[in-house]
RNA sequence: GCGGACGUGGCGGAAUGGUAGACGCAACGGACUUAAAAUCCGUUGGCUGUAAAGCCGUCCGGGUUCGACUCCCGGCGUCCGCACCA
């Protein structure tokens, strides 16, 4: 503090609205975020989910790219090559729902959407390359997704497929399993029907296995995300069983039925069997038996949309059929058709043990077939041992069971596994099997018109199940998945046109690699539902590239989550006309070391990207595995509702709120009227309880709103918005500004003093452990313990400058430079502006943004003395203060000596004494 | 139903088994001001006490430990994912 500058109270307020566009400009101008791919320093990739033009940020999008941006800016700092980049999930159905409520193209509505939502990307200052952008509309971009889909179609990654699917009636297109949420269409809402559709699917069930293994590599993932993927892929380990039938029962002499069961083990506890009502074994006997064909009927009515399914009571059928038990040929079991069980998980077909499975116990009680105990949980008594209502499905040991008796649950598997693997049925009693050339695997085409012949690829089933000799045994050990094929058909318009040509000669062809992009035309009408490609005049019209006949293009599009499997690769090299990637280029930033999202893409997005990155290294576009080192996924940004009197939401803006606590008031601004105060919700249109990152960056400042979503809550939780949080970042920042405007007056000589007076020591370790504490946090996305760590700095410095009266010493000079120096390249890269500003006020001619992190002095972490809590009975009841070098004897006689610890001891010795070095002394009295 | 996470002041939240409540917000008291805003200084888990100090306290009940917000067992509550998957 110089003379003739004292502390100047009314100091000069940091305009951030002029600041934070002339920074912006600078950065701009220099091109420092712009990233070479022959950069010859360690990569760091770091992503955050590139967003759907919607027409503007909220405050989601802000938290999210405001994260990424610190670990970008950061790891800049350190010395890394640091790939940021930003595109647009730019297809989907909001783009169609504009052009039919609006009258606006797709394209256009999209486009004034980005240039929109990039400008307002642009005021929050962050570090990305946006000489890499892309949007996924582009057919500079859709072309090799085009081209992917051929590649993968040649790699038998694709399928063509007749095939029940969840029909969005409202959307009028198709979902994928995934995108159905309790029932209803995941953007619609609207309950969803089945169908049968001809669809594309990719084949991810083929990496069911790889992909569910390939999640303990991913160490750097939130467990409850490779939880996630894991109880989705589902994987189930049992046994497919070869029931014979009683050939004199069935309709047409079928002779055997397989079933798929996890619980071999419960083999002579069964009771029935049941097929589903789609099952051909099902609809073969219902051709004969017109109830049974009337109670399929019904089935299905109740099974239009997934919701009734859920709820509808177990219901069954009898046909009338007999099967055999495995074991014992004259027990018989009655075959059922039963409502809950699902065609297109196992064979359709099950064995029902009541006493273990509280589906089978449900359907036996009110089917009265009883039920018989096979598994004795330990230190009941066999004898007495009886289910009623609730099946049992815990450990135990076998009873009941002949051979089985007395073995454990996995003995008794492996038994029957191993008896019935070695077994074969009879030849001459065999017959036909009742899902012989008509069984159903969702591969097949269950109903309907055959697919037409593909001279692509055999299709059919892979499962070796299906392959069976007269010497197939009874049974045979199989692992199933919950997982489906992707289905990627959509019947849209707005989506990247699917790249095959039907030919009633050739069937399906794939267009030439040459004839790519198939673009989409641009003259549609949105004037009835449906799809507009199927409904263009002439788009879907061309020759076979084959035979040079008339053919048809498809005119489904592919699912928008197509889109995003792959835009990170896209973006090592998008500049690359020729091919998706640059494999050389795209193997070397891969994968992407940090990734950051919500956690609703858990499923969907990662589970698809991870299958893609692999179809694509198969397909020679890449040559890794796992496209995302590092995950983070962030909570929402959430806030309090308003109602009025009439029920209608209102915006937070609009309303003022008056007192605190108990006694919080709201009322609308404008009129007065009372508002009521609602719960806290994730922001919503819907419920109007949203704020607009303008309005926010207008008043206050881009680096006011980073700051503010960084505090305060963990990460990876929610966060809750509210007016004074963004008036205490705001205090912040005009805090730091002056701070900084007090130490900038401070003048220090050049060179480092040589020794350090204890005021000087004492700022210059405040700077180093909170340079040690916020690099911690950053790299282990800590932000708002680096918040906090940083406003404890900043006391700490303020307080030592507080405290000068005249002028300091040199050496308390120069540390409160270098305290500036560090405490300005810490705040960096969360408020990037006010640092930029604050670097220049402190005198230095370069961009902070390009500065190096500053280095700690691990000797400034070190205390040379230690004050230790001391308990007794492990209550804290004094401090001691020894050498940080002293030993146990040491610091025990020093806390022996405490007059707290003589008087707690009342002349006795300790009991015993135990020291924890650098932490804790505990006296047992 | 199955699986998972979480539960700490008025609020958001800190705390490798080692001083519970860092840091922020809100509130209260004070300084500056004609006044307000801004800023600065201080207080702030509860109870008892003028004070010194003491007692209680991390959803509840047990346990392990010299020592438990943290680990184990059993409850209660909140949130999330899956859901007739044989």
């Amino acid at each position: 503090m110089t003379a003739e500058s004292p502390k100047n109270q009314r100091a000069e307020r940091y305009n951030a609205r002029e600041a934070e566009a002339r920074w912006q400009k600078t950065w701009d101008e220099q091109g420092i975020y712009a990233t070479r791919n022959d950069d010859p320093r360690p990569k760091y990739y770091v992503l955050e989910m590139f967003p759907y033009p919607s027409g503007r940020i909220h405050m989601g999008h802000v938290r999210n790219y405001t994260m990424g941006d610190v670990v970008a800016r950061f790891k800049r700092a350190m010395g890394h090559a640091v790939l940021h980049p930003m595109g647009w999930d730019a297809f989907g159905m909001p783009a169609e729902n504009a052009a039919i409520d609006r009258k606006v193209h797709p394209k256009a509505w999209t486009y004034d959407n980005i240039a929109a939502m990039k400008k307002q990307l642009q005021s929050m200052g962050l570090s990305l390359d946006w000489a890499r952008e892309v949007a996924t509309c582009d057919p500079a971009y859709y072309k090799h997704q085009q081209r992917m889909f051929l590649d993968f179609l040649q790699g038998g990654l694709v399928a063509r497929e007749y095939r029940k699917v969840n029909w969005d009636p409202v959307d009028m297109t198709v979902l994928a399993n995934e995108q159905v949420i309790d029932g209803r269409g995941w953007r619609s809402g609207a309950p969803v029907e089945q169908r049968d559709l001809y669809q594309w699917v990719f084949k991810i069930s083929d990496y069911a296995q790889e992909l569910l293994e390939a999640l303990d590599t991913l160490d750097r993932w939130p467990e409850k995300v490779r939880l996630m993927q894991k109880n989705w892929i589902g994987r189930s380990e049992g046994l497919l069983v070869r029931f014979m039938l009683d050939s004199a029962t069935t309709p047409g002499g079928e002779g055997e039925l397989e079933i798929f069961t996890t619980r071999p083990d419960t083999l002579f506890g069964a009771k029935f069997m049941a097929l589903a009502p789609d099952h051909p074994l099902a609809q073969a006997a219902a051709a004969k038996n017109p109830k049974l064909a009337e109670f399929i009927a019904e089935c299905k009515r109740i099974g239009t949309s997934q919701e009734a399914i859920d709820t509808a009571e177990k219901m069954g059928f009898d046909t009338g059929i007999r099967a055999l038990h495995p074991f014992d040929p004259d027990w018989k079991l009655p075959v059922y058709v039963a409502n809950f069980i699902l065609m297109d998980y196992g064979t359709g077909a099950i064995f029902g043990c009541p006493a273990h499975d509280q589906r089978d116990l449900d359907f036996v009680n009110k089917y009265g077939l009883g039920n018989t105990p096979v598994v004795c949980p330990d230190g009941q008594d066999p004898a007495t041992f009886v289910i009623t209502t609730t099946a049992y499905d815990g450990d135990g040991r076998m009873i009941n069971s002949r051979f089985l008796d007395g073995m454990t649950i996995a003995e008794a598997k492996e038994d029957v596994a191993k008896r019935l693997e070695n077994s074969f049925l009879p030849p001459s009693e065999r017959g036909r099997s009742a899902a012989e050339g008509c069984r159903v695997g969702v591969n097949e085409p269950q109903a309907g018109p055959p697919p037409p012949p593909s001279p692509l690829q055999g299709e059919g089933d892979e499962r070796p199940a299906q392959v069976r000799s007269n010497n197939a045994p009874v049974a045979q050990r199989q692992v199933n998945y919950r997982l489906r094929d992707w289905g990627i058909s959509r019947q849209r318009y707005w989506g990247c046109p699917i790249p095959v040509i039907h030919c009633s000669t050739c069937g399906t062809v794939p267009v030439p690699a040459t004839d790519l992009p198939v673009t989409l035309p641009e003259d549609v009408a949105f004037d009835k539902p449906g799809n507009p490609l199927d409904r263009h005049p002439t788009w879907k019209h061309v020759k076979c590239p084959q035979c040079g006949g008339e053919a048809r293009r498809e005119t489904d599009t592919m699912d928008t989550f197509v889109d995003s499997s792959w835009y990170f690769a896209r973006f090592t090299d998008p500049w690359n006309k020729d091919a998706p990637t640059t494999p050389e280029v795209a193997n070397r930033w891969l994968p992407v070391d940090q990734y950051i999202g919500g956690i609703e893409h858990a499923i969907l997005h990662l589970l698809y990207s991870r299958f893609f990155t692999r179809a694509m290294k198969k397909t020679g576009h890449l040559d890794i595995d796992e496209p995302f080192a590092g995950l983070f996924t962030q909570g929402m940004v959430v806030h309090e509702t308003y109602r009025s009197k009439a029920g209608d939401w209102v915006i937070p803006a609009d309303v003022t709120i008056e007192g605190m606590g108990d006694q919080r008031r709201a009322h609308l601004t404008a009129t007065g009227e009372p508002v009521e105060i609602g719960s806290i919700e994730k922001m919503s249109k819907s419920k109007k309880n949203t704020v607009d990152p303008d309005d926010i960056i207008g008043a206050y400042g881009a680096d006011t709103a980073r700051w503010f979503m960084l505090s305060d809550s963990p990460p990876e939780r929610d966060v809750i918005w509210t007016e004074e949080g963004v008036q205490g970042a705001w205090r912040f920042v005009q805090r730091l500004w002056r701070l900084v405007g007090e130490v900038s007056e401070v003048s220090g000589p050049q060179a480092r003093p040589t020794t350090f007076g204890p005021e000087a020591q004492k700022v210059r370790k405040a700077a180093h452990r909170a340079l040690a504490n916020v690099s911690d946090d950053i790299a282990r996305l800590r932000f708002n313990r680096c918040v906090a760590h940083i406003y404890e700095f900043a006391n700490a410095l303020s307080e030592a400058i507080g405290s000068i009266e005249t002028l300091p010493s040199p050496d308390l000079a120069w540390a409160l430079r270098e305290a500036g120096d560090i405490l300005v390249r810490l705040f960096a890269p969360m408020m990037p502006h006010l640092a930029e500003e604050c670097w220049a006020a402190l005198g230095h001619n370069s961009l902070v943004a390009t500065e190096a992190w500053p280095e700690v002095e691990p000797a400034l972490l070190i205390e040379n003395t230690i004050t230790l809590p001391v308990q007794i009975n492990g209550k804290k009841r004094a401090d001691v203060t020894v050498p940080r070098e002293a030993g146990k004897e040491e610091i025990e006689a020093a806390v022996l000596a405490l007059d707290t610890v003589q008087k707690a001891l009342d002349g006795k010795s300790p009991k015993k004494v135990i020291v924890v070095p650098q932490r804790i002394v505990n006296v047992v009295a």
